[in-house]
DNA sequence: AACACATGCAACCGCATAATT
DNA sequence: TAATTATGCGGTTGCATGTGT
């Protein structure tokens, strides 16, 4: 199967977006909502591959979106998932909802990685990644977080969103405000989960953590635990929490 | 102050796969 | 069922900015 990449149009424009492009970009949203994503160009008249405007969205102009600052805890995680699951930054992304696949990518090749290698020895000596046939690899982790998901926190402050977004961002509250439509699209991500305690808040909801006061759903509501869940949960909660203070350590060693 | 180098991040590219015809 | 199209993902690139000399 071949066929001409989207991108190689005539006429496509590449490079960075302006705040003047992502108003488009996000007015046509609020009206259609995400998806069909091959209309967009046509129907707005942006001057944008399919995919540009996707990632565009997706990474950037979408709400709930954290940028910058990393805490601990979510390094831990990435750190964790990554040994399990390898650089599959969309399954380690639907872990950690606030941020996004290429953010996470990102975040790893600038940071992570650098900082593992100096823990190498430490990891290496306290920390046995179970990736052999007592936890399998498991594809459906990927299924955790999906569309459906309400996704936590429409924080967008300043601090943790970049550059022009910040036209953006109020472009967006007024969008959340006026229509009704994006309101009912938005609506359950808008819960204020904007303090310390949003990503434990996050995890305790999806099941992630173990909590008593929630009831557990049947196994048509909710899949059953994969194994990494299990081992994030139960056998190994202390190892995030370890990766945390490593984490941590490297940074004021820095 | 000027330059070179390093770093971080937004965006692009190519491929894989799902969905549609 | 095969062909085509649309979307998603991961790797990579290029530019802007920061830092050191």
């Amino acid at each position: 199967m071949v066929r001409s990449p989207c991108c190689d149009k005539v006429g496509v424009k590449k490079g960075p977006w302006t705040p003047e492009e992502d108003i488009i970009l996000v007015s046509y949203i609020q009206e259609h909502g995400p998806g069909n994503w091959r209309s967009i160009p046509t129907n707005t008249g942006l001057m944008r591959c399919s995919k540009s405007c996707r990632l565009r969205w997706t990474n950037y102009l979408r709400l709930g979106i954290k940028r910058g600052n990393f805490t601990p805890r979510e390094e831990g995680i990435i750190i964790h998932l990554q040994a399990m699951l390898g650089n599959k930054w969309a399954a380690i992304a639907s872990y950690l909802p606030q941020r996004t696949d290429n953010d996470i990518k990102n975040y790893w090749n600038t940071h992570l990685k650098k900082k593992l290698k100096k823990l190498q020895p430490t990891i290496g000596h306290n920390y046995t990644i179970p990736l052999d046939s007592t936890f399998p690899r498991h594809d459906n982790m990927q299924e955790k977080v999906t569309e459906n998901t309400p996704l936590p926190n429409l924080c967008l402050h300043p601090s943790t969103y970049a550059s022009s977004a910040e036209n953006i961002s109020k472009l967006l509250e007024g969008w959340t405000r006026s229509s009704s439509k994006s309101t009912e699209f938005t609506r359950d991500m808008q819960s204020d989960l904007s303090n310390q305690d949003e990503l434990d808040s996050f995890l305790l909801s999806e099941n992630l953590v173990g909590d008593e006061r929630k009831p557990s759903m049947d196994s048509e509501e909710h899949p059953p635990f994969s194994y990494l869940e299990k081992w994030l949960l139960e056998e190994n909660s202390g190892s995030i929490e370890g990766l945390m203070e490593m984490s941590s350590s490297a940074n004021s060693a820095t």
